[in-house]
This record gives C-alpha cells, sequence and structure tokens, in this order.
RNA sequence: GGACGAUUAGCUCAGUUGGUUAGAGCGCCACGUUGACAUCGUGGAGGUCACAAGUUCGAGUCUUGUAUCGUCCA
C-alpha cells in the first residue's frame, strides 16, 4: 500500500494544485522578489510538517543541536552564520535521505539575563533586586524571557530556519529542569559534588561569584607602591631590619598572613623562618620561602602573600599552609578583619593605608603603572578575588572520559586544531565552581540543616539529630551527606533530593532544613542540551512538544524512543570560543549521564567582526541584526553570502553602514553609533552627509520610535548573495520562457552519454574513473542529439554536484558556495545558455536541448537549496508547473525497452536497498537499457555521497536514489509502479524540492577531454571578443575567421563554427595545416591554433601590435625561466620525470607561440 | 607568560600533498541596453604573496627568527 515518503500526511499535495495564488503563470518577474518568496514558503513548509523529525526505522537520522542562543537579546550576524550553517546540513542530510532533526531552543543565562534585567530596572526605576525581592525579579525576567524567545525564533524563522519547532525547548523549562535535577543527583550521589570555601572572582555588583570564563583583562592606570615590614625576634620585638616589597593593592596587606622570598635569594636567606610585624594591624607574620611564588629579579625580590585575596598567593598558601584572612564583605567594602579600616570600600581603604604607612615610617616609594585588572563581563566593574562558600563539581575523571573521547576519535574537531584548546582545557581538570549567587536560574537541590552535637554516630540514623529519615521507598530519591561545621561540634547534613520530590522537599522543610539559595551557573544545565531536549531522563515517555496536537506523537507506548533515535547527534556547529565553556562540557556530562558521545562531530565556524575587527556580541552594542540585512536583501542572499564566509581560517570582518531612509546613501558606521543610547529620552540619529538630513537607526540598544523613518543597516557585501539570486532567477526565466508548452519528446543519442556509463559499469570499474574518452567511443559530436555543450555543461554538472558534496562533508561552506556559483553563472549562463539559444529557436534542434536544459535547471535548483530555500522552493513549484514530466519513464528514448520483466529484475537488485531509491552508479549488476534510461534521466540518479570517511554512512555510498517519485516508498512500489502502465504516465514531482532528492549525478559523465576540447572553443571566442575590443569593432560587424591549425582541430572547428557566429558573431572562414595569414589581419597565437582575423580598414595597428608585442614578452619571460630549469642539470637530475616532461612541453609551446606571435608583430610593421 | 591562528590586488577573501604565467568577488578603466538578467554583458588594468634567513633542482606553500593583528588560556 502506498504510503508517503515523509512521514508526514501533506506530503503527497497534487502538484498541480497551484501553492500560491495568482493565475498560472509561466513568465517569471524580471526580478526576484525575495519577500513574496520567504512569506510564501516557509508557512507551506511548516504547515506540511516538512520541518517535523521523527523516529523512522526505515531512515537514518541525522541530529544537530542547535547552540542555544541566550535569552538576553536580540540574534545578531554571529547567530545568523551560526544558524545558517545548521539548515544549510539539515537541508542537505533531509535531501539525502536522513531523518533530520534541528532541535531549537534558547538558553536561560543566568547572569547575563538577570544583569540585563536589573541594569534596566535601575535605569527605568531606581530599584534594586533587594527593593523587589526574588518572586518578583524573577517574574520579570520571565516576562524579559518571553519577549526575546519570541523574537529570537521569529528571527530563525526569517533565516528559514528548518528546527522541528515543535520540540523547541528552554533550559528552564520542565523537561530540561528534570535533566538538571537528576544529573545534580547522580554527581551528588557519585561524590563527584562537593562545597568548599574557594578563592573565586567576586563580582561586588551584581554580588556573586562568576567563573573564569565570565571576566575580562583589561589594562588600568594604577599605581606601583613599595613599603617595608619590621622584622620581629621570637619575642616580637623589632630586631632593627626591614624588609621591602612592592605591591598595587596596598589593602591587602589587612590580609596578609606571610612574607615570601625566593629560597636561592642569599639578600634575604637568613630571615627565612623569622617573622615580621604588620604595621597597621600588629599581626605577626612568617617570612617563608616559595620559589614559585617569589622572582629574585622583579622589585626587591620579596612580596607580601594575601591568600584569601589573590590567585597565586592563595596557591602559595595552600602550599605553605598559611591561614587565610578574608578582608572583604560581599559588597566589597571591608570586613571586621579590616580592623579600623572596616566599612570603608577596597578603594577608599587602600588610599588610607597608603596614608597611615606613610605616616608610620613604612612608606618608601610609588610609581605610576599600567596594571592588567580582571573586571566582570557581566556588570563591567573590577573582579574582587573573593573567599566564599561555593559548590563544586569534580572534574578528574569527568574530563579524563571526556578527552579519551577525543583521542579515541569518537569526537572530531574540524578544522582539527581545535582539538587543542579542548584538550589543553580538559587536562587542567579545574574543578567546575557550580553555584552562582542569583536568582535566575535552577536553585541548587540541596537543603542543609546544622546542629550542635558532641558524638554523632549514624548507627541511631538521622532521626534523632535530625528530625528527618528518608522513608525506605525515597532511599533512592535522596542522597545526603555529613559534613562538620564551623566549630568541633557543629555538624551539617546536606541532602540532595531527585526531581518530582516535592514531598520529601516539604519533609525536609518542615523538618527545619533550609533549601540552597544559590542557583546553578547555566553552563551546567546547557552541558545537558543534548540529551535532556530529547527528553532524558525520562525513557517512559517521548518530549512533549508544542503545537497542533494532531502533530506531535506520543506512542503511548511507554517508551521515549526520540532518545535512543536521535542520539547521539552528528554535528555540533559551533563557534571556537565556547570550546571550552560547552562543548567540552556537554561532551562530559554526555559520557557521565548516557554513557555515550553527544556528537561525532564539532564543527567550528568563523566569527563575524565588525568592520573595526571587534567580535560581535550582544554586550558590544556592534551586533547587526540579519533581519535588516534581509530586509534589504532577502533572505537567500544573506544565507548564501554568508555561507560563503564560512572558510577554515579566517573570521569575517563585515563593515557595514547605515542606509538614509530619505535618499538611500549609505552612512558608514562609527563606533560612536555602535555605542550611542538615548540620552533624555532622544534616540540618537544618524545623519547623512549626501541630502543632509538626519533619521533614526537600528541598534541593539534601543527601538526607533515609531512611525519615524530608520536608517536600516546595510553592507554591500551582501551584494555578492543578491546578485547571485538574480542571476539564477534570470537563468530559470530564461529557461522557463523556452519551456512553453514542453512535453519531453524521444531524444536521438541521449544514450550517448550511457555509452559512457555503460562502459564503466560493463568494466566493473569505479564510478568515480572518468573513463578515457575517444577509446573506446567515438567522438561523441556528431553522431547523437546531444551536441558538444550538453555533454560538456553534463560533464561539468557532474563535477560540481560531488564536488559540492564533498565539501559539504568536510563543511567547507565557502568552497560549496564558490563551486557553485561558478557553475551558475560561468558555465550554466554564461556559456551553456548562450550557446543554446539558436537551438531553442530551431523546432527540429529544441527538443534536445529543453530536456537538458530543464534537467540541469533541475539539479541546480536542488543543489542550492540548502544554500537558498525560498527562491530554489520558487522556482521547483514553476518547474514542476511548466515541466512536470520532467525526467520520467516515459522519457526513455524509444528501443530502450522498459519491458516488465526489466524493469523487474531493477527492482530485484534493488529491492534490498534502502526505500526511495534504487541503483548504485557502479556497483550494482543492471542491465544495459537499464543503464540507458539510467543515463538518460539526467535529474533522476540522486543517492548520498558523504564525503566523509568514517560518517555512520548516511544512505550507504552505493544506494543511489533513482525514482524521482517521492510517492515511492520502497522497491517494490517502485517496481509495482514501474509495471503498470499509469505508472508510465506523468508522474508529479517531489511537491517540494525541500523534501526532492539530493543529487548525484554519475562521475562518468565526466569527460575531461571534451572539456579540455570545449575550453579550446571558449579560448578562441575570448580571443575573438578581444580583437573586437582591441581594434574597437562593433560586435554588430560580422568578422571572419582563419585559424592555422592541425587537422583534427580543424575538423573538431568546424563542427562548432555555428558557436563562433553566436557567440562572437565570427565566421569561420577557413581552418587547416595550411592556413595562410590573410593581409592585414589582427591575429593571436593560442596553444594550438593560430587565429587570424581580416580587418582590412578597420585595424589599430598600434593597438594590435602593442598587445602581441605585450604577448611575445610575456612569452618569452616563460621560455627564460623554463630554458634556465632546464639547463640545471640539478633539476633535470633530480626532478620527476612528469615535472620535467612538462617543462619541456610548456617550452616547447612558448617556443611555437613565439613564433607566431612574432610572425604577427613583423605583418604589423 | 603559554596555545592557536592571521598577514596574498584599492577592499573582502581563496590558494588541497612544494612543480606551467598566484585566483575570485567587489571596486576601477573602456565599450555595450538586439527578447533571461544593468542586481547585466564583453574586454581590460591591477600583486616583490608582511619582513629576514634557511631547507630544496624548485617555496605563497616547509623550517627558524622578526614585526604587526586577532582569539583562547594563565
Amino acid at each position: 500500500m502506498p504510503r508517503p515518503l515523509r512521514d508526514t500526511p501533506n506530503s503527497l499535495i497534487p502538484f498541480s494544485n497551484t501553492l500560491h495564488n495568482q493565475p498560472h503563470m509561466t513568465e517569471l518577474a524580471k526580478q526576484y522578489d525575495p519577500k513574496e518568496a520567504q512569506a510564501k514558503w516557509f508557512s507551506f513548509w511548516e504547515e506540511r510538517g516538512y520541518f517535523d523529525a521523527n523516529p523512522n526505522p526505515d531512515k537514518k537520522p541525522h541530529t544537530i543541536m542547535i547552540p542555544l542562543p541566550n535569552v538576553t537579546g536580540a540574534l545578531h550576524m554571529g547567530h545568523a552564520l551560526n544558524g545558517t550553517l545548521q539548515d544549510l546540513l539539515t537541508r542537505w542530510r533531509r535531501m539525502q535521505g536522513y531523518e533530520a532533526l534541528w532541535m531549537p531552543g534558547t538558553d536561560h543565562a543566568g547572569i547575563a539575563t538577570q544583569a540585563v534585567v536589573e541594569r534596566r530596572m535601575l535605569e527605568e526605576e531606581k530599584l534594586t533586586r533587594h527593593d523587589v525581592g526574588r518572586e518578583a525579579l524573577v517574574e520579570r525576567i520571565w516576562k524579559w524571557k518571553d519577549k526575546f524567545e519570541e523574537r529570537i525564533i521569529s528571527q530563525q524563522k526569517m533565516l528559514g530556519a528548518s528546527c522541528d519547532w515543535r520540540r523547541v525547548r528552554f533550559t528552564l523549562d520542565d523537561v530540561c529542569s528534570r535533566a538538571v535535577r537528576r544529573t545534580f543527583f547522580k554527581f551528588f550521589s557519585d561524590g563527584l559534588i562537593y562545597r568548599g570555601k574557594r578563592l573565586v572572582n567576586w563580582d561586588t555588583f551584581l554580588q556573586t561569584a562568576v567563573a573564569d570564563d565570565e571576566v575580562f583583562h583589561e589594562d588600568v592606570a594604577g599605581h606601583f607602591w613599595t613599603f617595608n615590614y619590621p622584622v620581629v625576634d621570637d619575642a616580637g620585638q623589632p630586631t632593627g631590619e626591614r624588609i621591602s616589597f612592592s605591591t598595587t593593592r596596598p589593602e591587602t596587606m589587612l590580609g596578609d598572613t606571610a612574607v615570601c622570598v625566593h629560597p636561592t635569594d642569599e639578600r634575604y636567606t637568613h630571615l627565612v623562618g623569622k617573622h615580621v610585624r604588620i604595621p597597621l594591624t600588629g599581626r605577626v607574620i612568617p617570612i617563608i620561602a616559595d620559589a614559585l611564588l617569589a622572582d629574585k629579579t622583579l622589585g626587591t625580590g620579596c612580596v607580601k602573600v594575601t591568600p584569601a585575596h589573590d590567585p597565586n598567593d592563595y596557591a602559595c598558601g595552600l602550599r605553605n599552609k598559611l591561614p587565610l584572612i578574608n578582608i572583604l564583605n560581599s559588597d566589597g567594602t571591608l570586613n571586621e578583619h579590616g580592623g579600623p579600616y572596616a566599612g570603608l570600600t577596597m578603594f577608599a581603604a587602600r588610599e588610607r593605608v597608603v596614608e597611615d604607612m606613610g605616616h608610620l615610617g613604612h612608606f618608601e616609594k610609588v610609581e605610576d603603572r599600567t596594571i592588567p585588572l580582571m573586571h566582570s563581563d557581566r556588570s563591567k566593574t573590577p573582579i574582587e578575588p573573593f573567599l566564599s562558600d561555593q559548590w563544586f563539581v569534580k572534574m578528574d575523571t569527568l574530563a579524563e572520559a571526556a578527552m579519551q573521547a577525543v583521542r579515541d576519535g569518537k569526537v572530531k574537531f574540524f578544522p582539527s586544531r581545535y582539538t587543542t584548546s579542548y584538550m589543553d582545557w580538559l587536562g587542567e581538570k579545574r574543578d567546575w565552581c557550580i553555584s552562582r549567587q542569583l536568582w535566575w536560574g535552577h536553585r541548587i537541590p540541596v537543603w542543609t540543616k546544622t546542629i550542635e552535637v558532641d558524638t554523632f554516630s549514624f548507627d541511631q540514623g538521622l532521626e534523632p539529630h535530625f528530625e528527618f529519615e528518608p522513608e525506605p521507598q525515597d532511599r533512592g530519591s535522596v542522597s545526603a551527606k555529613l559534613v562538620d561545621g564551623a566549630s568541633r561540634t557543629e555538624k551539617k547534613l546536606l541532602v540532595c533530593v531527585d526531581y518530582g520530590r516535592e514531598d520529601i522537599e516539604q519533609r525536609l522543610e518542615a523538618a527545619g532544613f533550609t533549601h540552597d539559595e544559590d542557583v546553578l551557573d547555566t553552563w551546567f544545565s546547557s552541558a545537558l542540551w543534548p540529551h535532556a531536549t530529547l527528553g532524558w531522563p525520562d525513557t517512559e515517555h517521548n518530549p512533549p512538544m508544542v503545537g497542533p496536537e494532531q502533530r506531535t506523537k506520543d506512542n503511548g507506548q511507554g517508551t521515549n524512543e526520540v532518545l535512543p533515535y536521535f542520539y547521539p547527534g552528528n554535528v555540533l556547529v559551533t563557534s571556537r570560543d565556547i570550546i571550552t565553556l560547552w562543548v567540552a562540557r556537554m561532551v562530559l556530562t554526555g559520557l557521565y549521564n548516557m554513557g555515550e558521545v553527544p556528537f561525532r562531530h564539532v564543527c567550528i565556524h568563523p566569527k563575524i567582526l565588525d568592520g573595526f575587527g571587534q567580535t560581535m556580541s550582544k554586550s558590544k552594542g556592534n551586533g547587526v541584526d540579519p533581519l535588516d540585512l534581509i530586509d534589504k536583501y532577502g533572505t537567500d542572499a544573506v544565507r548564501f553570502t554568508i555561507a560563503s564566509f564560512a572558510g577554515e581560517t579566517q573570521d569575517v570582518r563585515l563593515p557595514v553602514g547605515y542606509e538614509c531612509p530619505h535618499c538611500g546613501h549609505v552612512i558608514p558606521q562609527t563606533l560612536e553609533h555602535q555605542k550611542a543610547v538615548p540620552g533624555g529620552g532622544a534616540k540618537p540619529r544618524v545623519k547623512c552627509a549626501k541630502c543632509k538630513q538626519s533619521a533614526q537607526y537600528s541598534s541593539p540598544w534601543f527601538e526607533p520610535d515609531a512611525g519615524e523613518p530608520v536608517a536600516r543597516v546595510v553592507s554591500e557585501r551582501f551584494e555578492y548573495g543578491r546578485n547571485f539570486c538574480n542571476k539564477l532567477w534570470n537563468a530559470a526565466r530564461f529557461a522557463m520562457l523556452n519551456l512553453e508548452g514542453y512535453t519531453p519528446g524521444p531524444v536521438h543519442g541521449l544514450d550517448a552519454a550511457s555509452d559512457i556509463s555503460r562502459n564503466a559499469l560493463a568494466s566493473g570499474s569505479s564510478a568515480d574513473q572518468t573513463p578515457e574518452p575517444g577509446a573506446s567511443a567515438p567522438r561523441l559530436m556528431g553522431v547523437t542529439d546531444l551536441k558538444l555543450e550538453d555533454q560538456w555543461i553534463l560533464s561539468r554538472l557532474s563535477h560540481t554536484s560531488g564536488e559540492v558534496t564533498s565539501m559539504l562533508g568536510r563543511y567547507r561552506f565557502d568552497e560549496a558556495t564558490r563551486i557553485l556559483r561558478d557553475f551558475v553563472w560561468n558555465e550554466f549562463c554564461d556559456w551553456y545558455l548562450e550557446m543554446i539559444k539558436p537551438r531553442l529557436r530551431d523546432e527540429a534542434l529544441k527538443p534536445t536541448a529543453q530536456r537538458v536544459l530543464v534537467s540541469v535547471l533541475d539539479t541546480i535548483v536542488r543543489l542550492l537549496h540548502p544554500f537558498a530555500p525560498f527562491i530554489t522552493e520558487e522556482l521547483w513549484q514553476r518547474l514542476n508547473e511548466i515541466a512536470p514530466q520532467r525526467s520520467h519513464f516515459d522519457e526513455l528514448p524509444p528501443g530502450t525497452g522498459t519491458t516488465a520483466t526489466e524493469t523487474s529484475s531493477l527492482a530485484t537488485a534493488t529491492a534490498s536497498l534502502e526505500p526511495i531509491v534504487v541503483v548504485s552508479g557502479a556497483n550494482a549488476t543492471i542491465p544495459d537499457s537499464n543503464v540507458a534510461l539510467l543515463a538518460s534521466n539526467v535529474a533522476t540518479i540522486y543517492g548520498n555521497e558523504d564525503g566523509l570517511d568514517d560518517n555512520e554512512g548516511g544512505l550507504g555510498s552505493n544506494v543511489n536514489a533513482f525514482v524521482s517519485n517521492v510517492a515511492f516508498t520502497d522497491a517494490s512500489e517502485v517496481a509495482d509502479s514501474m509495471t503498470s502502465p499509469t505508472a508510465l504516465s506523468p508522474q508529479p514531482w517531489a511537491p517540494s524540492v525541500m523534501v526532492a532528492p539530493w543529487p548525484v549525478i554519475p562521475t562518468s559523465w565526466q569527460n575531461r577531454d571534451l572539456e579540455r576540447r570545449f575550453e579550446r572553443l571558449q579560448e578562441t571566442i575570448v580571443a575573438v571578443r578581444n580583437v573586437r575590443a582591441i581594434n574597437n569593432i562593433a560586435s554588430s560587424s560580422p568578422i571572419q575567421l582563419h585559424i592555422r591549425c592541425s587537422a583534427d582541430i580543424a575538423s573538431e572547428l568546424h563542427d562548432v563554427a555555428a558557436q563562433f557566429e553566436n557567440l562572437a558573431k565570427a565566421l569561420l572562414a577557413a581552418a587547416g595545416a595550411d592556413v595562410q595569414p590573410p593581409t592585414c589581419s589582427a591575429s593571436f597565437s593560442l596553444t594550438d591554433a593560430d587565429v587570424f582575423v581580416p580587418l582590412e580598414g578597420l585595424i589599430d595597428r598600434d593597438a594590435e601590435r602593442a598587445r602581441n608585442t605585450k604577448e611575445a614578452d610575456r612569452l618569452r619571460k616563460g621560455i627564460e625561466s623554463n630554458e634556465k630549469k632546464l639547463q640545471n642539470e640539478a633539476f633535470v637530475a633530480k626532478a620527476p620525470a612528469d615535472v620535467l616532461q612538462q617543462t619541456r612541453d610548456v617550452l616547447e609551446n612558448y617556443k611555437k607561440q613565439l613564433a607566431s606571435v612574432e610572425q604577427i608583430i613583423q605583418a604589423l610593421e
């Protein structure tokens, strides 16, 4: 029973059901209108469920997890690049027949989002979070989240993102929260979580610890003071000696617990072990020797040690078992350890300390110095190293496993050099500080109670001391840990509760336990993204979905099918700066929770920089809204251009400007534009240099006022994509104008191409071996309806599709776009279309040209779809209208005999292969008649070429799609339909290019020799055009060609003589070995031909002579350098034979050409 | 301080294992709107491949050093 190929109810829409409300139209507009196409096709795809990915045993999965954007603000071009590449891969894999899931969602971004909302609240209402309280603040943040999540998703959809939107997740939603709770619980139970006093980066403004990754270094102007401490004897009396040290932070001396010298520093060796007194506090501290901290060559060679306020000192303190004295309150003021300075800010205390040390006679000197200072990325205020209680995850074994996965090749980086950052970072195995003193996030699921007790034994259970005891049946949901409290008799019980046990939480609170106030680091939840979004740890239900009921599927079978089907994913596409923050942690938690890595490949793409070379970021205000660019250039243009940026090395500089809404002039963006914020209620404006008017402009900082004309952001780099789309559009327009009333008629000689295929197949040679043309097949031109240009474009098409596929497999998006653009523009448009124009005007020759034309266009549209989804869909639908019968079985050339028997055997041969499709290009045994069939259907041969050596394989590289009709699901149906007369009637093509198969053109169609001959033709035509240009001859006046060349070449040239006329308005008057230069002709010498153009009375002798003289010089230079090479004995002795031969050939050619050119010059005298 | 990268045409960037005369897009110059496209066509000009040394028959490509820029980690 036939069923739709795509697992959706709507995939079998009769194509005749025109999808747009316009009259049936065959003529395309002169220009592509992106807005119209975008509006039409996104909902078309979405309504038909093409984005949906569901477990399907008949297909291989392809999973991409979006690097979840945070809800702090709208997306910028960096996100657009990231999203474009993922959509490109997803659409490509989907066309290849994978069940392709692109999982969407957003991240709550604890600190960033809370900071943004707090700042806004303070600016607008003068309120702090303490004024409004935890609940109200969180409420406000949720509203912010809703607003930006919506904005982000709409931006992604405008970009054409083919995510499975039913599955959109948020790191704080129920599904993700469950995974967070379970993971924490597992960590806790496994003893991987501990609470400790540690030196953290303290943001005194936000009053929270921030991760190392959340701070940035900035040089500030500061001072470098030198003080001294008096040395005291064992009785505490000054010995008269003093020891000098320098510091940039004098106030920290209040927390000093040692001074340190280098063990080999002879100036101080006699003092080591003695003590000094801190003059301000009177505290006596030791003089220690530590080679790691002190540096003999710097300053006095002696440093003060403040373990509680400096990371290096902290490490030194641990090594030497020094006490830790914390002098700071969490708000950045000094605490009681500051003595008389308590209550002052660090900065105020610093001034007082310097002053007082001066009064006490311990100040020596001060100098200005630039100091590298850590700042919080979130609040932009200086970081204080701060001793505080935090939660940590032990990284040792977790990190080791994540490193091993990369060593084993389970996870691979593209480009591979990024492996280093990953390995180096994990190799440090620094414990992960997971607590944040915030209100927005996953609250740490630990309840604590402190008791005073002399002795404690577990023999009695918990109940007597803590008034709490888990029920036996609850033991699996509770994990408890007893730790020592502040004093010797104090005991603390930490109880971690698994998710879904609010009852236990209530009992704990009733028993006097307090829920930890801290929340988890955001990366804790994003680290779980790849399995959390698929429903882990719930193995009994498919993860819930959003959207229309009928499209969401829970099988009700009591199992989660989604998780095992889509996990592990295939590729993570991201930018390099979160390799450590996020990529490493996903691998780590994936291995820990799932026992399997979350993805096989990590594709690291470039970063988008602004015109000044700065990273585009939400906090800098230099973010460019992709919607501005989409508005101006269209989604397809933006995507195509963006993909062209995505190479392996360079970051992308994107200078932008503001387009004056009054006159269209572009005002280049300056740093001032980036920074400007509304002042006194007035929105910033740009001034137009041309029309002198000003306008509000697009900025991440504010919304322009309603009704105001807005200068949108533009960037001329996107004209690359826009122009290309327009070119494609017009090529298709031309094709369709010439396909009116098209019915694919019989074409004699289409099997010429199949001769090649047959040879390749019969000999069992691999498909990527291009048969030596001319060896078994006669010269193809002239014996078939397929002209030189037809064979050439098919050869090039085969080459192009193969290269594009291979480049996508290697994540070389830039190369893929370049190959496609070159093919479409420089080969298809510039040469093929131009060359077939005469045939399209000739009823007898038209059918062949049309058949090749429609099939090449069809293939181009499919190849381009992942890059430019909207325009290709628009064209696909038009093609479905105008050439619905393209590439079908009934197009077979007469006599190829697709009898029931033969088609059955074809079906049998392929029945074991994947659905959809059939027939391997090279490996299957196929009756010859079917080879002809195969070859004659240019556009019907598809399949999968991974381009990846080790990828899970896809459909298998030997499986090529063969049946173009997507209504067929498996080979038996193919056979049925092929033997049934009705099936031989025209069938609709794929109802959307999105679900059409990815093209795989047999490599046997490539014909290098034919391409070389074609290049000769091109070369000649360019040379003739050059003669026209040089001599100023109007393209309308005909000219003649006399070509001196070998008989072989002469014969070929005669075969294509019509093209000289067509493309260069030149008549081939004579060709052959005995052609004599006509008098007074322009001439040029090609590699194996000399061409003369008689120009009696028209020739510009000087220009001609100049051109040829220049040419002669060039040739002489070439001759000279090659002769020099060949005279070099070492070269002749050592260079490989082929290089040697090549050098000789080149020299020979140069000499021949030079002789011709010299003759030409002489004739011009 | 460590790691990774970059430096190629006026601008933005390609250049696979070393091997003919180093490429593209934009910009520039000249010419051109005859029925796909002026978001276009045709032709052209434009580069000491950052600098220095080395390896090699041969270096944009490999090695070392220098300079400048970027990112990540200390």
